[in-house]
RNA sequence: CGGGACGUAGCGCAGUUUGGUAGCGCGCAGCGUUCGGGACGCUGAGGUCGCGGGUUCAAAUCCCGCCGUCCCGACCA
C-alpha cells in the first residue's frame, strides 16, 4: 500500500486503494464498474455541490433529460464531431429479435441529439438564453480503461447552452470553467489550474476548448473538467436560426460543459498517501468516526458507551458548511480497535475520535486528524465544539498539501534539453514558451510522452522563442505526462 | 490492431518443466483467550483447475482449437 515514489507504480497503489476502501469494482462487461456504497456518496457529495452552483448562477441553469439512443444519422451532421468520436462508438445493431433498419448509437456525448432538439425550441431571440445541464451515463469505447479515471460507461453532468452573441457563449463557457474550479478547489481541495486546450487537444467541433487541470501525487496531470465554446458549429449543422433583433435570421452560439466521476479518481490520486485515502470533509461519506475502546469489565463498557451515544447525538447535532455532520460509531464488536484505526485511515475518514474507560475516567478524548495525524486531547464535555473548527482544518490542510505539491513540482524550462530533462527527471508540470506549431507540439510528444496541458486563459507573448524551435513564441505552454 | 503475461476457492497465489488423492495465505463460519495502533489458538465450510475436443489405465499438468482478462503502445472526461 506504500505510495509508490516512481510513477509506473502508481496503478498498483490506486487499485489497492480503491479496492481496500471499498469504493468500486470491476463489472463483468468490458470496461465497466460497480460504484459501491462509499464511492458513490463521495460521487453524490460532488455532484450536489455542482449542482447547486449550476442553479446558482446568474442567469441561473435548469436540469434536462435527453436519451440515450441517438439515431446513427444525426451524429453524423457535424464533420469534425463524427471523425472525432467514430473510433470510441457503442452501436445497437439488433433489437427486439431483429435487426434495426436505422442503427443507434449509444450517446458517448449528446451535443448532436440536444442540438437537434434545440433547432425545434429556438425561433427568436426572445427563446435564448437555453441555459440546460443533464445528469447522465455516457458510452465510450475507450481501448483501456481504469476505475474512475476512465470507464467505457461513466457518470456524468453535460451543459449545453445556446445564446444570442458570440460574447454571451464566450462569457458562458468561462464562466461554467470558473464554477468547476470553484468545485474542485473548494469542496475536493484539489487545486486546479484554468487554461486553454491546443488545437490537439480540442473536443472534436469545439472552436476553442478550456479545461481546469489538476497534479495527481505521482507528478501526472489529471484533467478534471473542460468547457467548451463551439461557435456557430452545431447551430450550423442542426439548424439552430433564430430571428435576430435585426430583423435577420441567425444561428445561434454555443457551449458545452462537463465533468464526470473521473472527479473521484482524481480525488484519491491527489491526495492520497501511504495508509490509503484521505478526503477532504466536504466530499467525505462520514466525516468523523468514533472508535470505542472498551474497558476490562462491564460497568466500563457500559460507562464508555453511555458518553460515546452523547457524544455522537451532540455532534450530530451540529452542523459544518450548511448540513449536519455525518458522525459514525464504529461499534463492530468483533473487531480491536488497532484494526478500526487503521481502517478509518484507509477510508479517509477525515477525524477520528478514540474514546475509552482511560478517557472517559479523565473525562477527555482524543481526536486524531487524517490529514496530518496529529493528535489533540478534548475535555469530553466541550468535544463536539471542536468539530467544526478541525474539520475546516482538514479541508484547509489538504487543498495547503495539494498545493504545496504542485508548485514544488511546477518547473521553468528554456529550451528543449532542459525540458526533456525535466519531464524524464522530475516529472510534474514544465512552463516554457511554444511557437503555436502543432508540429513542435507533436515532437514533444514523440520524444517525452509529455502533452501541452494547457496555455494561459488570454493568450499571453512569452517574449521568449520556442524551446523546441527557437522561433518566436507566440504562447505560454505547460508540459506535463497526463493520465 | 502490434508486443508481452496470465486464467486453479470470495481475493491474492503455488502446483504444470517430470501426468498419479486439489494446496497455501488472507477472508468467511463456530468456540475460547484477547482488546489504548492492522491479535492468537482450535475446529470447519468453500473448487465443473476458463471452455471444447484429443492422447492415456489415469490430465490442473501433454497436444489441438476456442474464449476471456491484465500490462506496454495508438484513442480518451
Amino acid at each position: 500500500m506504500a505510495l509508490p515514489t516512481q510513477a509506473g507504480d502508481f496503478p498498483a497503489w490506486y487499485q489497492e486503494v480503491v479496492r481496500t476502501a471499498d469504493l468500486a469494482e470491476n463489472s463483468l462487461a468490458r470496461g465497466t464498474m460497480v460504484i459501491k456504497p462509499y464511492g458513490y456518496a463521495m460521487w453524490e457529495a460532488i455532484r450536489d455541490a455542482l449542482d447547486w452552483r449550476f442553479k446558482h448562477t446568474d442567469p441561473p441553469h435548469e436540469n434536462v433529460y435527453f436519451p440515450l439512443f441517438i439515431p446513427q444519422r444525426l451524429l453524423e451532421r457535424e464533420k469534425e464531431h463524427v471523425e472525432g468520436f467514430a473510433p470510441e462508438l457503442a452501436v445497437v445493431t439488433h433489437a427486439g429479435g431483429e435487426e434495426l433498419g436505422e442503427p443507434l448509437i449509444v450517446r458517448p456525448t449528446s451535443e448532436t441529439i440536444i442540438w437537434d432538439t434545440y433547432s425545434r425550441w429556438v425561433q427568436s431571440y426572445r427563446d435564448l438564453p437555453l441555459l440546460y445541464n443533464q445528469w447522465a451515463n455516457v458510452v465510450r469505447w475507450e481501448l483501456r480503461t481504469r476505475l474512475f479515471l476512465r470507464t467505457t460507461e461513466f457518470l456524468w453532468q453535460e451543459g449545453h447552452t445556446a445564446h444570442e452573441t458570440r460574447e454571451e457563449a464566450w462569457e458562458e463557457t468561462l464562466r461554467m470553467l470558473d464554477v468547476y474550479r470553484q468545485v474542485v478547489e473548494d469542496v475536493m481541495a484539489v487545486p486546479v489550474h484554468m487554461g486553454r486546450k491546443t488545437a490537439s487537444e480540442r473536443f472534436p467541433g469545439a472552436d476553442e476548448t478550456f479545461a481546469i487541470e489538476a497534479m495527481m501525487r505521482d507528478r501526472k496531470a489529471l484533467q478534471s473538467g473542460t468547457s467548451h465554446f463551439l461557435g456557430q458549429n452545431f447551430a450550423r449543422a442542426y439548424d439552430v436560426t433564430f430571428l435576430g433583433r435585426d430583423g435577420e435570421q441567425h444561428h445561434a452560439y454555443a457551449t458545452s460543459w462537463g465533468v464526470s466521476t473521473r472527479l473521484v479518481g482524481g480525488l484519491i490520486m491527489a491526495h492520497g498517501d501511504d495508509k490509503g485515502l484521505r478526503l477532504p470533509p466536504a466530499v467525505a461519506p462520514i466525516q468523523v468516526m468514533i472508535v470505542p475502546i472498551p474497558g476490562k469489565t462491564d460497568d466500563e463498557v457500559r460507562s464508555v458507551q453511555g458518553a460515546i451515544a452523547k457524544l455522537r447525538e451532540r455532534i450530530a447535532a451540529r452542523s459544518w458548511r450548511g448540513a449536519a455532520i455525518r458522525v459514525k460509531v464504529d461499534d463492530r464488536d468483533d473487531l480491536r480497535p488497532g484494526y478500526k484505526f487503521a481502517d478509518s485511515e484507509l477510508r479517509g475518514i477525515p477525524l477520528r475520535l478514540d474514546l475509552g474507560s482511560r478517557d472517559f475516567q479523565a473525562n477527555k478524548i482524543t481526536v486524531t486528524r487524517r490529514d496530518t495525524g496529529e493528535k489533540h486531547e478534548l475535555g469530553l464535555d466541550g468535544a463536539d465544539g471542536a468539530i467544526e473548527g478541525l474539520l475546516d482544518g482538514v479541508q484547509q490542510g489538504l487543498f495547503d498539501d495539494a498545493v504545496a505539491f504542485r508548485e514544488a513540482n511546477s518547473h521553468r524550462a528554456s529550451s528543449f534539453d532542459e525540458l526533456k530533462q525535466l519531464v524524464a527527471d522530475a516529472g510534474g508540470f514544465v512552463t516554457g514558451s511554444w511557437c503555436g506549431d502543432a508540429a513542435c507540439e507533436a515532437q514533444v510528444k514523440a520524444e517525452t510522452k509529455a502533452t501541452i496541458r494547457f496555455l494561459p486563459l488570454e493568450v499571453e507573448e512569452p517574449g521568449a522563442p520556442c524551446i523546441v524551435c527557437g522561433r518566436p513564441g507566440v504562447d505560454t505552454a505547460t508540459w506535463a505526462i497526463a493520465y
